[in-house]
DNA sequence: TGGTTATTCAACAATTATATAGAATACTTG
DNA sequence: CAAGTATTCTATATAATTGTTGAATAACCA
């Protein structure tokens, strides 16, 4: 093999060492999971279900190839995202999507109307709607669409009275798979909103030039 | 197992398909030379160095992922990359050279100074230097550069005399792992001509918002 | 310091990837 | 339609990946 063969070979090699990540349903949950927050081992292992040894090796792989990073936290190990990886994610998402549209999750068919990237920059620069996010709490506080307000799926139905019943409400919540949002604009409108949704989720808000705000 | 979690397992199983492509060495490379320009299996091949039937067996996994597609030509199958496909795999590389810095080749130490895209965008609004770009007639011509001349590499000490030698001139090749740019600058130094590098290739200057002409 | 516990490592089994040579296929072209 | 040829398929061997259980580790904290 000549010097040259050697080259190409160890240079395609270590960039397939980044590639090998993404070539795996669980690998691609975990960070699915971890765009929306740092998590422990037994957290995604509990998401993904299968067993924490498992999980555990899966997470190796992204360490070794750096896409994520540990912190400990008390007697846990904290995984999280490094800058860069949820471009890629998203990008690789977005070209998946494109190419196989079954995957677009058959967006469950509702009457909710949904909105998209440049409708939500509109209505958050002239607040002629308000943007809510219905994730957890601390979802919301670690990233969240800069503007957006918080009420948690689970708190809605008993705090939907701190919402202005005269502005539109578009709801958002983890990302396109994520079934939240759904749930949150039938309780709404319900009783009585005029609710659409914006159902990218805060990966591809941010890789179309969307501002964040957050812990991170 | 619950429907959801065959319902997640379905969706990134899909996902992971198209992320495969990218996690061997071989495809990565494949993808890498089909942007220069649409390739047979037989030149994939040599390019490879490996067999024809292995080649065949990627180029397979890569068709069912829907990132290349296929034209017959005479009795030779023609390969090329589809729509969106060039941006992942140039936002991979781009996150797998920050991610280990190794991999950016140790760019080889010469006296010859690169330049920015946005360098190069601006001496190409002013025609204030020119850019050659001396890949071969045929990489040029299907996709290159937008205001970009082309001389290849191997006419171009016969050719210089072409060049004006009152603007200096910008040298572009395949790409960051591309040495043409390298020797053709060398080549036009000797003879006197202001040379620099624009060592990014044609893939990152279309993810950076650049122009492209050629016939795909 | 020693017990507790979250995480990682090791050993194994099962599955999937990879590469090659040679046979089969499918298309062109005369 | 037949010959020629580029490509794909098959069979096979080897290597790598994945997931599980159970043991080992390492950091915290009482």
């Amino acid at each position: 093999m000549t010097a040259k063969r050697k080259r190409k070979d160890a240079r395609y090699g270590g960039f397939s060492t980044v590639g090998k990540v993404f070539s795996n349903a669980k690998r691609l949950e975990i960070l699915d999971v971890l765009i929306q927050r740092p998590h422990s081992v037994d957290e995604l292992a509990s998401n993904l279900e299968q067993s924490i040894a498992s999980t555990s090796q899966h997470l190796q792989v992204l360490k070794r190839a750096k896409v994520v990073v540990t912190k400990r936290k008390g007697t846990t190990i904290i995984y999280s995202l490094t800058e860069g990886t949820l471009e890629v994610f998203v990008a690789l998402r977005t070209l998946a999507e494109n190419i196989s549209p079954d995957l677009q999750v058959l967006h469950q068919k509702d009457s909710i109307s949904t909105v998209t990237f440049e409708y939500v920059q509109h209505i958050l620069k002239h607040s002629s709607a308000i943007l809510l996010d219905v994730r957890t709490e601390t979802e919301f506080a670690h990233r969240h669409i800069d503007g957006a307000i918080n009420i948690p799926l689970l708190d809605l139905s008993e705090r939907s009275i701190e919402l202005s019943t005269s502005k539109p409400i578009i709801i958002t919540c983890r990302g396109p798979y994520c079934v939240s949002s759904h749930e949150a604009a039938h309780l709404l409108e319900h009783k009585g909103f005029h609710v659409s949704r914006y159902d990218d989720g805060i990966g591809e808000w941010f890789v179309q030039g969307g501002h964040l705000s957050g812990t991170l």
